[in-house]
DNA sequence: CGTGGTCTTGAATATTATCAACGGAGGTGG
DNA sequence: CCACCTCCGTTGATAATATTCAAGACCACG
C-alpha cells in the first residue's frame, strides 16, 4: 500500500455503505486505508456470505469484481481513496514499481482465498476459528503478538467462516474452556497456548485432542 | 491462453505427478493446454482439500503460489508448456498484450476462487455437486449445453467441494431421483432440468424444495 | 428505565462424517 | 479363459457435528 501515494479523492463511508463502481465516476480502483470492507453474496433464501476481506492496505479493483461476484460492503466505518481512471492507465504504463505493487496486491489475494477455501472446505467450528484468529493475526502483520484485534463483529465473522453465529459464539466458548484463549471484550483475545492453538487451526488434533 | 503463444519448453505428466518450481529451473510459469491440475492441502491428519483448479488455459505461476499454499498435483494426465524467466520479463516489459492476458488471467482466477468460497462456505451437498456441475460448464465455455463432463475423479471433486467422496455420492443419487441429472457415466451428467437446478445451486430452494 | 442490537445459551432437529462392506471395471498372470 | 487383485464408486447403519428455533444476558444509548 505504500507505493499508491495518497490522492485527493480520499474518501470515508459508513457502516453498512454498499460500494459500487460508481461511486466516483471512472475511478475503478479503491484503496482501503482504515475499517473492514466485505464482498458479500446472498443465496436466494438469504444465507450470507462474506468471500473476501478487504482491510487496510488492500486494494478493490471493481473492475475486476464485476457485477455477478456480489456487494461490497462495508462491515466497519471505511476511510481510503480511489484512482482516477487516466491516473491508473497512466501509472500502469509508466511506472513498473507501481504494476507490481498491483500484481503484488492480487498475488496476495489469491493466497488469502486459497487459504480461505482451505479452511472452509474441510474444518469444523473449532478449526475455523482459531484459523480466524491467526488470519487476523497475520493480516495485521503482528506475527507473533498474543493480542488479537477479531477486526468483525461475531456475525460478520461468521458469514466469512461459513458458521452460524450461535455455531461460532460455542466456538469461543471450547476455546476458551480449553484455555487455549482468553476473551477479553467482543473485539480482541488473547491466546495463551498458541502451539496447541496452532495445531488445531492446521487440522492436526480432531478426536481426542480437545473434547 | 491464445496470446500466450506456446514456446519450445512443452510438457507433460502422468497423474499424480507433483509439479514443483525446480521442474524446470528459471521457468516460474505454466501454461496448462490439457488435463487437469489442483492446488491440494493436507491436513495434519490426513483431510485433503482441492483450493483451485487448473484446466485448459489456465496460468499456473510458480512465483504466485510460493511454498506455503500447498502442492500443485496432476489430477489428470496434463499437457502445457512453461515460460522461461528471461521470456516472461521480456515480454512482461515490451507485450502490453502479455501483460493484460496474464492480469485477465489473474482475475479470473479471483473470480472462480471467490465464487468457490461462497460454495464452500454455507451450500449443503446437493448444492455443492449443483454448483459444480455448473462450474464445470462455464470452465468449458458450454453455455447451454446440457452434456456436461465432469473433468474429476468423484473423490477428486469431493475434495474440490468440500465433501467425503459418500457425500457427494449421495448428492449424485439425490439429484438423479429428482430427475434433475441423468448420469451417463462416471464422467458425464447431462441435465434434465436445468431451471431447477440452477435454483439448486443458487440456494433458492432449501428444505420444502427437493427432499 | 426502556429499547434495540449484539452475543450467548439450551434443546430439538437436520445434515454430514465415519466406519464397514459390497459391486463393478480394468488389469495381470497362471 | 478365468481366477485374482486393485481401485473406484456406491450403499447402509451409526456417530459426530452444525443448524434451527426460542429465550435470556449484556451493553450502549436515548
Amino acid at each position: 500500500g505504500t507505493v499508491l501515494a495518497e490522492l485527493p479523492l480520499t474518501r470515508s463511508f459508513d457502516v453498512d455503505t454498499v460500494l459500487v463502481p460508481e461511486q466516483i465516476p471512472h475511478a475503478p480502483v479503491f484503496v482501503v486505508c482504515g475499517g473492514a470492507v466485505g464482498l458479500q453474496h446472498i443465496l436466494g433464501d438469504g444465507r450470507r456470505t462474506l468471500s473476501t476481506l478487504y482491510l487496510d492496505g488492500d486494494v478493490i479493483d471493481f473492475g475486476e469484481i464485476g457485477d455477478t461476484a456480489g456487494t461490497l460492503v462495508c462491515l466497519l466505518p471505511v476511510s481510503g481513496f480511489f484512482i482516477a481512471d487516466e491516473e491508473l492507465d497512466h501509472r500502469k504504463r509508466t511506472d513498473p514499481g507501481f504494476r507490481a505493487a498491483l500484481e503484488a496486491n492480487y498475488a496476495r489475494q489469491n493466497r488469502f482465498l486459497d487459504q480461505h477455501c482451505v479452511d472452509l472446505a474441510r474444518k469444523s467450528a473449532v478449526e475455523k476459528l482459531a484459523s480466524y484468529i491467526f488470519e487476523c493475526r497475520s493480516r495485521q502483520c503482528l506475527a507473533g503478538g498474543r493480542d488479537i484485534h477479531l477486526i468483525l463483529m461475531r456475525i460478520d465473522i461468521a458469514d466469512y467462516m461459513g458458521l452460524r453465529a450461535e455455531t461460532l459464539s460455542r466456538a469461543f466458548a471450547q476455546l476458551t474452556q480449553l484455555t487455549l484463549i482468553d476473551v477479553r471484550d467482543a473485539n480482541h483475545v488473547q491466546i495463551t497456548n498458541e502451539p496447541t492453538l496452532r495445531q488445531i487451526a492446521n487440522g492436526l488434533v480432531r478426536r481426542s485432542g480437545y473434547l
